[in-house]
DNA sequence: TAGATTGTTAATCGATTAACAATC
DNA sequence: TAGATTGTTAATCGATTAACAATC
């Protein structure tokens, strides 16, 4: 029995199941950690070590088969709950993600826009309604939502979620420059597109560029 | 002299550059690895470990320069090139990055748009031309681009980009949930929003259900 | 059965941490 | 100078790869 993935583990789970849905959408039923590995880049061993984390996933003989596996691994990263979000802020980045339809088909739904804003609270967007921020607190708490998405500058972030009285679990999916500081029982993952841009431009000019006098 | 730097630095690095720019920010001119490793949860050995790739940053007795070491983890990164942008698709997504003014102070500029619809086209958004598809491989060859920004879905993106003919080095910001195949000149950095959102439901539905049978 | 391929242990490799001499 | 703190080597830890017995 083993209590946690290592965060190495972690980064290549989701990647395990967008490569599985690909599969699966090819009428394909069955693959082996070799021709796995292969289409993934990475070595067989891995793979085997990666899926036996969480059980004995596979068949001596025959390999993995894909429904399956890719089941057990949604299962694994827990994308076989609802999960109900709230967006903090509405703006462009807000908006693109309201827009964006690949979420619903996997369970998460968009439950309701918090805004400072006066103008844009009471109006609806594509059927989720807009309302004002000091509502936020009582509508997570009532409203089984178990998400908030951050899209708003760092500092309102941050002040925000400090004064934040919830007590269930809850995740933060940030898109907000910072390492925002939160109580135990809030989880966050970042997507820090800044950082991101960047680690393309080292891509592009470092790679070649390092050097240390010795 | 080392040639490449580890991913495992890759990753931290740009994080480094916002914690020094804070820092510059609020007025300081000087930092220990101690004081640094506290504030962004790292090791103090893993700081001068990680800072000694490039150079000899600090000062022993002292600490490291704030401003010279951030300058100097920004040309590591290639941001000290001016870095000229397309993007592929003009949906939502691109939209707001359009919007988003972060960007520019770095040096780096979007140049053009484009898209497959022909109403978009021989329009400007916040002054950038939206120009159609069969112009793009021109457009990088004769503007300098040295980014693409691909926005739009991975079939189509797949199909562009395999059939670009750009021999100078590109990279690729990809918001396509898909792992493209490139040419030898291109790199790229991938952006995938809906593996974020899975490790954020990891967090908060599988950390304490993982088990195996013994 | 024979061939294929897993699950798992052992070996290797690389990254992180600890320790301390060098030196500002 | 004495204290502070780096740069760097050595020790530890963890992740990846290799190897192969188990078994479908």
């Amino acid at each position: 029995m083993k209590n946690k993935i290592s965060n190495a583990v972690l980064m290549r789970l989701p990647r395990y199941y967008r490569y599985l849905s690909d599969l699966l959408k090819n009428g394909e039923d069955r693959i082996s950690s070799k021709k796995l590995s292969e289409i993934m880049g990475l070595t067989a061993s891995q793979v085997r070590q990666d899926l036996n984390h969480f059980g004995e996933f596979g068949l001596q003989g025959y390999g993995y088969n894909i429904q399956f596996l890719k089941n057990e691994i949604g299962k694994v990263m827990g994308i076989d709950h609802p999960n109900s979000m709230v967006l903090l802020g509405y703006g462009n980045l807000a908006h693109s993600i309201i827009k964006y339809s690949g979420f619903k088909s996997k369970g998460f739904t968009i439950k309701a826009v918090f805004d400072r804003s006066n103008k844009k609270c009471g109006t609806y967007i594509d059927g989720i309604p807009i309302l004002p921020l000091n509502e936020l607190e009582d509508y997570i708490n009532n409203n089984d939502i178990n998400i908030i998405i951050v899209t708003i500058p760092k500092d309102a972030a941050q002040n925000i979620i400090s004064n934040l009285k919830v007590s269930k679990k809850i995740g933060i999916w940030n898109f907000a420059s910072t390492d925002l500081k939160t109580p135990s029982n809030f989880v966050v993952e970042n997507v820090h597109l800044s950082e991101s841009l960047m680690r393309l431009t080292y891509k592009l000019w470092g790679e070649n560029k390092i050097q240390k006098r010795s």
